[in-house]
DNA sequence: CGTTTGATTGACACGAGTCAACACCAGTGG
DNA sequence: CCACTGGTGTTGACTCGTGTCAATCAAACG
């Protein structure tokens, strides 16, 4: 394989959006180019805050990242995980003022793309274009999966979702094995995300090692019997339409 | 007023979308065009199902649809309401199956939208297109703020919330007075949207109207104070984006 | 009018939060 | 190199919000 295919192949960007549309070679030297100015950001560190002015968007290259919201009584509520190849959505700068923040939660690698590149991209790369479009309508399907996961889940099985549902997108942007990959996200940040106390997230992390359908090693996640975990939160993959 | 001109400002789709771009009068004669043919719909009909590939989009006119998915076990979760003016996301063609369901709550009027329409529209009209994207994001946000309701807001104060955004979002369409609307949803219904038992449902209601914060005659919702009410569901119009 | 759907109520069980203490690091600075 | 520190994970005790079940009531409807 050339210098340039691993280029490619590796970039989760594309390797995300070949599920949205068809990309020929020169949509992908395109996103190529547009990840040419990459910058590190620490972990925990805002990309942009609620109510600020959105400019650029930003996408994730390497790291975690999420969307979150601060409540009135000061707690917090995760909304999204950006995981390599996600991106703050890209009409997003139409807006005067976000509604909720993004932070990385791990030491990331992050370009900011303009909307003027963005722009550019959307008119002269029509599959790109639909690839985007398709991206964003993916990222409300898992918003309404998260819905429904925390209304009408328990809080173990809506646990186990949430494993099942990184493992299968951390997989298609190759940041995952057939059956692990690493969380590191704290135990607070697990309970705002799926609405309940860092407490009660050791208990079930507890419960779910015990029961033998998952395993922790340091900060490496193993989904010990994918099937059997899907099977347990109820996990369909089909939201993430792949 | 003309005719035309009520016919116009009564239109619940021109009414949100004036939110989102300055439209031309060309741009609402369009959006006008659009809805020619609105067909009635009976209460609790599925407009689309989940697995279904979807083809039209579907435009709200008059009564109320939702959002909803079903679960492994059987129960519902209603991940979002559609009012007069609201449409499942214009974009939807582009799946091939739907990860939900969208279905009328009450008797409604409903237009059939081809995506050849749409593409039209998005072409020839860039306002719209831009209102329409700004229509999408909005939705986005109100899911993201749903999620935060749902995993950090006590089940009053996420009741109360809801009960604020139904407020602010039927009054921008001419559906609800200053403090009142139709609530046509039965206490079920109310818990599948946030994630309680309807027998929770009831007696949380029972509260707000106690506590002096909410009064029902029938179906009619009215919000005493909607200061009081707002300032107890910590609810900020934000990210509504009017 | 029966029938059905939705609202209401009470009793009881259990999931989950809170509080507090303690263990276990990893990083830091003396 | 080791004590110190702050952040994170773990545990137990206790409380309370919510779910479940079941019965009853009220209202809508054919």
């Amino acid at each position: 394989m050339s210098q340039e295919n691993v280029a490619i192949f590796a970039n989760p960007l594309i390797m995300r959006l070949e599920h949205g549309a068809a990309l020929t070679d020169e949509d992908r030297a395109r996103l190529i180019a547009l990840t040419a100015n990459p910058r590190r950001v620490p972990a925990r560190t805002d990309l942009i805050h609620e109510n600020e002015k959105p400019r650029d968007i930003h996408l994730i290259i390497q790291g975690l990242a999420c969307r979150y919201k601060l409540l009135a009584d000061g707690s917090r509520a995760i909304t999204a995980f950006l995981i390599p190849g996600d991106f703050s959505h890209f009409q997003i700068p139409l807006l005067n003022a976000m509604d909720h923040s993004v932070a990385t939660v791990t030491p990331s690698v992050v370009v900011d793309i303009t909307k003027t590149e963005i722009d550019s991209l959307l008119s002269n790369n029509p599959r790109v274009a639909q690839a985007l479009t398709w991206a964003g309508l993916v990222d409300d399907a898992i918003s309404r999966e998260w819905l429904a996961s925390m209304g009408r889940r328990s809080a173990d099985r809506q646990m186990a979702h949430l494993f099942c549902e990184l493992l299968t997108r951390l997989r298609t942007v190759g940041c995952a094995t057939e059956s692990s990959f690493e969380l590191p996200l704290t135990q607070e940040e697990i309970g705002d995300t799926i609405g309940i106390s860092s407490v009660h997230v050791n208990r079930i992390l507890q419960q779910l090692r015990d029961d033998g359908l998952i395993a922790q090693r340091g900060k490496t996640l193993t989904i010990i019997d994918v099937e059997r975990l899907n099977g347990f939160a109820g996990f369909n993959a089909n939201y993430l339409h792949l």
